[in-house]
RNA sequence: GGUCGCAUGGUCUAGCUGGUUAGGACGCCUGCCUGUCACGCAGGAGAUCGCGGGUUCGAGCCCCGCUGUGACCGCCA
């Protein structure tokens, strides 16, 4: 029965032998008295030949349709000079068949098996198993595979130890919905599918591991997009006794061997930026900026707030700021349509229009232009950094709103006009000091904008004192940042008592609430923690980057859909009503 | 929760200003073919135009609702 090769993997080195080989049928060329099939498995492609020579291997060739399962034996002959196959690792030789069998018959897939696939998104899903049949997919799930090796390996070399944390775990207030899981034994209790494994990691420094890694799955029920699935899966790390600059070392080496054992790249971990969240946000208007792209955002408010358009003047008047973006050569680019286009897409930022100007022979240009006298205008594109050439995009209003507009123009323009620096492929960053707090309209309250154990830093520590202002206090916190996605987000924990419960009662805990909440941690913290901070790496987006995919789908083998739900085996389905009362669940409409 | 887009043989799609025998490509089926690899040639089958309602003499096309789906905003400590 067993093959004695991957077809894929034949080339000429083979010449002459005896294979048996096993695969699904790409395509058959039919000639009659010859026939040509390409069997493909998961290394690749080889042709086989069958001819009347082997009558009984022919008259099965006859029969193979596509995506059949053959186990074919044959001898592996040299192709002539006209008949080699440059586009296939194995196109100098092709497999003589000598005998065939057929081990599976296929339907007509929906879809053809191929790379450039275009059937629609739904389709494949529901098909998954023939979606992953093709190379792409193979080897964005073989990227995924080596990424978490590699980790592994690093980890183990590192004395870190693997851990498993529990999936049935405690719904825990702040933070994203929770998965829940109705209990039978106690009918109206839940357990909650874990965001991350954050607490438990906290838990393990206190029981003294010192160096925790899990590959670990994290759930949350919020709504997705082309980078966030419902269920997902973290790189873990937690360590104890290290500062966080000793942490960001140790991650930058870990990503040093991941890029090196995955894609081959050689990462220069000592020329990764490190950006405070407030330059980050200044300069690029984002929080996770691609810093591929060669161009920043400017301030303009000092210079503007005087000027005749009143636009400008009010925005700063009110408290709020003028930016701009200068795209390098943009003005011949953009049209009065294309600019439209974009003002038509930033309205659901709450831009309210979008105001440029066209840099020529030092110079602007536009219908906005004349509310600039000269002087102002070479102060404006000196401030700008722009040059002749250049399109200047304005972003006027509130700074969330300005900052949210021209990043989003950033990075469209980068795409559009091909401005993404391709010499420095894998642009990482560091973002730190982070706010320590965000204020939540829909709480009405300041929430923590990492999580509520996230130590502040220590000059900031008076900010949790009544009466003084959150909103000031920063955090000891870590993003790692790729090419405009973030990778992976981490702090320094509160290991003291007192710092917790202050940070707990600036957040509107009541004792008797955070002890509902989070009591074992805050227990547990009474039996001397360590100091200890950590760090979780998406692996689904570093494998989607890698593979160089635009959708965290593609490096998935059974993702859900924009709705979360999963197109396959059509879950969620609704349930017994059994199982329902088991559980002690009543739903209004169920059969 | 909201905004915008999409839905036509198995697949991808054309279908203008309402009147078409709903067109094409790929795939599929049958036959022929010994050097193809996007094989070729000849023939053939295959569509309640997502669902429901409306306007109209007449709807794939216009209007309303629904469903599915994609992207985005909100959301994602």
């Amino acid at each position: 029965m067993k093959r004695t090769n991957y077809a894929g993997l034949i080339d000429e080195t083979y010449l002459e032998q005896t294979v048996t080989l096993t695969g699904w049928v790409q395509k058959r060329r039919d000639f009659g008295d010859l026939i040509f099939v390409d069997l493909r498995d998961r290394e690749g492609i080889v042709q086989l030949t069958f001819n009347a020579t082997n009558a009984a291997a022919l008259s099965v060739a006859e029969k193979v349709r596509s995506e059949y399962v053959l186990k074919i034996t044959g001898q592996v002959v040299k192709r002539a000079e006209s008949q080699l196959n440059t586009k296939i690792k194995s196109g100098a030789i092709e497999i003589d068949v000598t005998e065939a069998e057929i081990l599976s018959t296929a339907k007509t897939p929906p879809f053809y098996i191929e790379n450039d696939v275009n059937a629609n998104e739904e389709l494949k899903l529901q098909y998954r198993y023939l979606d992953l049949r093709r190379p792409e997919m193979q080897r964005n799930l073989r990227i995924r595979s080596k990424i978490m090796s590699s980790a592994m390996h690093f980890m183990d070399t590192h004395d870190f130890i693997n851990i498993e944390t529990p999936i049935l775990a405690k719904s825990t207030p702040e933070g994203a919905r929770d998965y829940l899981v109705p209990s039978r034994v106690f009918p109206g209790s839940f357990y909650a599918l874990p965001q991350s494994p954050q607490l438990f990691k906290q838990l393990l420094m206190g029981a003294g591991f010192d160096r925790y890694f899990q590959i670990a799955r994290a759930f949350r029920d919020e709504d997705l997009r082309g980078d966030r699935q419902p269920e997902f899966t973290q790189m873990d790390v937690e360590t104890s006794f290290m500062s966080a600059d000793e942490i960001r070392e140790l991650v930058n080496e870990w990503v040093k061997a991941m890029m090196n054992d995955v894609v081959g790249f050689n990462l220069d971990t000592e020329n990764i930026p490190t950006l405070t969240w407030q330059e980050s946000m200044d300069r690029f208007g984002t929080d996770k900026p691609d810093l591929r792209i060669p161009y920043e955002i400017k301030d303009l408010s000092e210079t503007v707030k005087n000027s005749d358009f009143g636009v400008f003047a009010n925005s700063v008047k009110d408290g709020g700021v003028v930016k701009v973006l200068a795209v390098p050569g943009g003005a011949n680019h953009y049209s009065r349509k294309d600019i439209d286009k974009l003002t038509k897409y930033i309205e659901r930022f709450g831009a309210k229009g979008l105001a440029w100007m066209k840099v020529a022979e030092g110079a602007l240009t536009g219908p906005i232009a004349k509310f600039f006298n000269t002087e102002m205008q070479s102060e404006l594109i000196a401030k700008s950094d722009a040059n002749d050439g250049d399109l200047l995009l304005f972003g006027a209003g509130r700074m969330d709103i300005v900052s949210a507009t021209l990043d989003y123009l950033r990075r469209e323009t980068a795409k559009e006009l091909d401005l993404i620096d391709q010499t420095n492929p894998w642009a990482f960053a560091w973002i730190v000091d982070w706010p320590l707090f965000e204020y939540s309209e829909d709480f009405d309250r300041w929430i923590a904008a990492h999580h509520p154990f996230t130590m502040p830093n220590e000059e900031d520590l008076h900010y949790l004192n009544e009466g003084e202002d959150p909103h000031k206090a920063h955090a000891q916190s870590y993003d790692l940042v790729l090419n405009g996605y973030e990778l992976g987000s981490g702090s320094i924990r509160i290991h003291r008592m007192d710092i917790q419960e202050k940070m707990l009662k600036a957040l509107g805990f009541t004792k008797e609430k955070a002890h509902e909440a989070f009591g074992f941690l805050l227990e547990g913290m009474e039996y001397g923690f360590p100091p200890m901070g950590g760090i979780a790496l998406g692996l689904d987006r570093l494998a989607m980057l890698l593979a160089g995919q635009e959708n965290i789908r593609e490096v998935i083998a059974f993702p859900k859909n924009s709705r979360a739900t999963e197109p396959m085996t059509e879950a969620p389905t609704r349930v017994e009503s059994k199982q329902l009362n088991e559980l002690g669940l009543f739903v209004p409409d169920a059969e």
